[in-house]
DNA sequence: GAACCGCGAGGAAACGTTTCCGAGGTGTTG
DNA sequence: CAACACCTCGGAAACGTTTCCTCGCGGTTC
């Protein structure tokens, strides 16, 4: 292991014989003589040089580097996000940075903060609300941001959004469809920015079907497993007629589903379910969950592209995405 | 969106009135005076000065960047990994870089040869398999790294490891124990380290529980939840005198929990199921799938705090820990 | 055959920091 | 009171690149 220094652009150019600008300009195809970019190959060879790309992003003022914030990789929605952005920065030459803020609104103002100091030349944010302070830090950042999530539209910013109230709209309309005519709501925080768009989803999609709502079969908890079982044993219990249940994703759902399991009632016979997100959870479940895929791989994507589009210099007004959501129906609600 | 230059250091000694020198000394904290600290605070905010890293790791030679390579994210066992890896990193103020080698090999000796480039400090790989050049990139790599999983001995670098053998004899011992006699084993391919060290673990189960094993109630298929499923189909219907199985993972073990109820059989009545990895699928699932946890989480954690400590320049022998796995019962083998 | 043009290569500056070194000032000691 | 030590601060070099500018050379054109 031995320490020895790295070789730099100048030993290349001294063991070439040549200087280093040619030797700069041999490697960055800036030149037009095949000799000298032989000589200089070889010379790379022999002394095995590699670049440094810090001194390359100080001169170059662009580092090579993407980062992306949410709140926390283990939510499967952030997760289908990485797994398509970064392969799709890798094919253009970027690496993936990971901010998992964890729910702290002040980490991701940091992050927002920490643009100025110029490791990446750009950023993909999931914010989990969109405050004042993130609107003027948007404003203002040292580099491209694409936000994933609702946006205030004034914000001159590149922004992908799911349509989660047409989701849940679509999922109201497909239980209905089914025949149900009781049916409950299970959704997450209402002061979130998905769980009041669920919410009113729910309340369109019963509208369309001409169902009457009733906030008696509605509840607001949290997007967790236990939460939603907890909360469907007690929902189920108090409202024995409720003949179908949306859970605001599929973890709530899965809760659901455990919850009528021990009350006894059949899937989809008795009650049908239906999840949102549509994750890897929603196909290995008993019975298989129906689930509104909201587009997270998508979502990602796009903002990786719109993020690149940017990175390559085009400064068109920002755009605003929507991706439509698409329900899978499985045995749980046919 | 005035892209107006970022300030550098020198604008703030020029408000200050002091010279670049003293900025950076008192910024660093290697100053006495503390009238100095006083202006060069008020002239940093009042250009809005924000240091380049870029710069600084060019002269400082360290990035405070870490990256994390593993094959895809999207496996709950690295998923586990980069949750416990990031907060641990960024506490000592580093930041995490990601790259899914997506299952190539190529692109994972990519990565190792990219650390010559210097845009990381430290590196904690999860090689698929190691080749001998791995092991030759292992030994000169330019930077400190931590591999998780197996490594030939005389390799010098830090290794953590999973005891998956151990994993699954222990889940065959509690099988036995609960009563079965007909352990079936559904496992991944037998030329991986896992589908090997997962075999050989079950056989050392039986041969602790005084069972005769029996190839013909095991299986080699993929680590995948429709492969678990129709494998297990299979292998049910040929031995219908099979009264437990272990899926060599949590994915596995939820195809074979879906194809006992399509038999018709009762989990854990006539047949005891249990999987590998204890993800979060476990919990969830009907039953709830009791599982060996192989201590992903703290395999993270254990391989941060390994590279920490050599980033802060300890020299010490390489390291192997070895994380012991643990039994989770849930209903499915009660 | 001379002037010009273009091309290729070398020298040097610049990117924005940190840190070494030396100078000057102040306080202490003999 | 002089000499010395110490402490601060400023100047300048260095980190490893890219790129601008200049210079020299060879070829073309009048």
């Amino acid at each position: 292991m031995s320490q020895r220094r790295r070789p730099t652009i100048h030993e290349v150019a001294k063991v070439a014989g040549v200087s280093i600008s040619s030797v700069s300009r041999a490697l960055n195809g800036n030149t037009s003589n095949a000799d000298m970019v032989d000589r200089v190959n070889a010379a790379v060879r022999e002394v095995g040089y590699v670049p440094s790309v810090v001194a390359q992003s100080l001169k170059t003022r662009h580092t090579g580097q993407v980062a992306f914030a949410m709140e926390d990789i283990g939510n499967a929605a952030y997760l289908e996000m990485v797994r398509r952005i970064q392969p799709t920065l890798r094919d253009e030459g970027y690496r993936l940075l990971l901010h998992s803020t964890g729910a702290d609104v002040e980490d991701e103002l940091g992050v927002l903060a920490s643009l100025s100091q110029n490791y990446v030349d750009g950023l993909i944010l999931c914010p989990l609300r969109v405050t004042d302070r993130h609107v003027e830090a948007l404003r203002q950042t040292a580099v491209p941001v694409v936000v994933i999530g609702l946006l205030p539209d004034d914000v001159p910013v590149d922004n992908v959004r799911a349509d989660s109230r047409v989701g849940a709209r679509l999922a109201v309309e497909h239980l209905a469809e089914a025949g149900a005519r009781r049916i409950a709501f299970i959704d997450g925080p209402l002061d979130t920015v998905p769980g009041q768009a669920r919410y009113d989803g729910y309340r369109s999609g019963l509208a369309a079907a001409g169902l009457e709502p009733d906030d008696a079969i509605v509840r607001f908890t949290d997007f967790q497993f236990e939460a939603g079982r907890q909360t469907a044993r007690e929902l189920l219990t108090a409202h024995p007629d409720v003949d179908a249940v949306l859970g605001a994703n599929d973890l709530i759902a899965m809760g659901v589903l455990h919850a009528l399991r021990e009350l006894g009632r059949d899937v989809p016979g008795d009650v049908r379910v239906v999840g949102m997100d549509d994750t890897p959870l929603a196909a290995t479940s008993f019975p298989p969950l129906s689930s509104v895929s909201l587009g997270s791989a998508d979502r990602g994507r796009i903002a990786a592209e719109l993020l690149l589009r940017r990175l390559d210099g085009d400064d068109a007004p920002p755009e605003r995405v929507t991706v439509p959501p698409s329900l899978t129906v499985r045995e749980s609600s046919r």
